[in-house]
RNA sequence: GGGUAGGUGACGGAGUGGUCAAACGUACCAGACUGUAAAUCUGGCGGUCUUAGACCUACGGAGGUUCGAACCCUCCCCUGCCCA
């Protein structure tokens, strides 16, 4: 159970893994789409023609514990059972809620006090809750409760926010020790925004509280490419390298490309799903918004080269004409597409990773996908 | 044939002498979205000029009144409804 480095690669620091849990073994680097999709559920491996699928998928604590309640999927049997879902699942805490939600909330050393979005409800978490509240969900990793400042953040803002995520890491732990088996797994989450000496402090002692894997929290936020690869590159020299490395809440195909060559494992984004609902899909030469009039009476594919089955089944003129009509099966099945585009393109790195091939791998994706427009390709 | 209501930009529909190139909605054309309060949000949407802005063409048609008309007057054309 836990986390084994299979293949280092020898141009980068990029790494393939394994990770066992009791819902099974999920390999690294991987995406995990949020479990809340339905969409999800087509991309269980065997499903596809291709035999790939998502290993791993991620729920969120926060919003569960507002609706419908932890009790509530406790009591039905655990959150696998809830969502049909009979492999690995990583839940966040709502550190990251915290956060984007920070008008209606109220920090104390405590913990979080909030008013439920849903209801209007004034709510409290504190880090002992949020750990309580996924092992009630049956979740097979979980995570700390922290505190994720916005960019900029000033520097002692920045320090004690590092500092009561510390505090709560501990608590947390505690909280965990008592009451888990050995079948969860507990991961820390180091901040810092984008503060060398912060993110070091921030990810020695989250490592000597010691956790099943360390997330790297707090990026994505606006710091710009530069700033955030620097601080994973600095990362992953002080993480240690038997350790899983999860890069929270990122991104792009391009920066996940990135992040692996720095040394990430795993990586979870509302990207696929989101703009999936929005009309936007991935492909393998760029991002296409379908409500566009080019594709009016297009009768290819999203994506010539891929085997999903909304590829396999459906035209760009008709997705867009889903869009255009307000027919959810548009969103449905464009999020299908672009979880799969991720769940595939994480396969092709890993692939490419063992071939010893990963840096010709990344080069040639970037002078495929990067600044390609996509109208130029249609002439 | 008589009466009556009306003809506004792609469509629906406000406006009823100047602040109107014309509200609002839809459609259309783009853009955004990164540990999901997001099937969402933003911008554009008569024409020309590179923008501020300027000019041109516009509210069924033709005349007229007025410093000024989508808005008032006259005639014509068209449409809905009612009565023969």
């Amino acid at each position: 159970m836990g986390f084994k480095l299979v293949t280092k690669d020898e141009n980068t620091n990029a790494r393939v893994g394994r990770f066992e849990t009791a819902h099974g073994v999920f390999n690294t680097p991987a995406f995990m789409p949020v479990g809340t999709q339905a969409a999800v559920k087509a991309l269980m491996p065997g499903t596809l023609k291709d035999e790939i699928g998502a290993e791993i998928i991620l729920s969120n604590a926060y919003h569960l514990f507002i609706r419908p309640g932890i009790d509530i999927i406790k009591n039905g049997g655990g959150l696998h059972k809830f969502m049909s879902w009979d492999k690995p699942v990583l839940t966040d805490s709502g550190g990251y809620q915290i956060f984007s939600l920070a008008s209606f909330q109220k920090l104390t050393e405590d913990g979080i006090s909030f008013l439920s979005h849903f209801d209007g409800r004034r709510l409290f978490l504190s880090p002992e809750d949020a750990v309580r509240a996924q092992i009630g969900l049956g979740s097979d990793i979980m995570m700390v409760l922290d505190q994720c400042v916005s960019y900029p953040c000033g520097y002692d803002q920045a320090r004690e926010a590092i500092e009561l995520t510390l505090r709560w890491s501990r608590r947390s732990k505690k909280e965990f020790d008592s009451l888990s088996g050995n079948s969860h797994f507990l991961f820390g989450i180091v901040q810092g925004s984008i503060y060398p000496e912060l993110r070091k402090r921030s990810a020695e002692e989250t490592i000597e509280i010691g956790f099943d894997g360390y997330a790297i929290g707090g990026l994505n936020v606006g710091e710009g490419n530069p700033a955030r690869d620097e601080m994973i590159a600095l990362l992953n020299k002080v993480l240690p390298e038997g350790a899983i490395r999860y890069f929270m809440g990122g991104g792009e195909p391009w920066d996940i490309l990135e992040a692996v060559s720095l040394g990430i494992d795993l990586f979870d984004c509302t990207l696929p799903t989101r703009l999936g609902r929005n009309g936007t899909a991935f492909t393998s030469i760029g991002k296409l918004t379908i409500r566009n009039g080019e594709f009016k009476s297009d009768i290819r594919p999203v994506d010539e080269n891929c085997n999903c089955y909304t590829c396999l089944n459906f035209s760009r003129a008709y997705l867009r004409h889903l869009f255009n009509t307000g027919e959810i099966l548009g969103p449905t099945l464009l999020s299908l597409h672009n979880l799969y585009f991720y769940i595939r393109f994480m396969h092709n790195i890993r692939s490419a990773i063992k071939k010893g091939k990963f840096r010709e791998f990344k080069k040639e994706f970037e002078n495929k996908y990067n600044e390609r427009s996509f109208a130029e390709e249609l002439q």
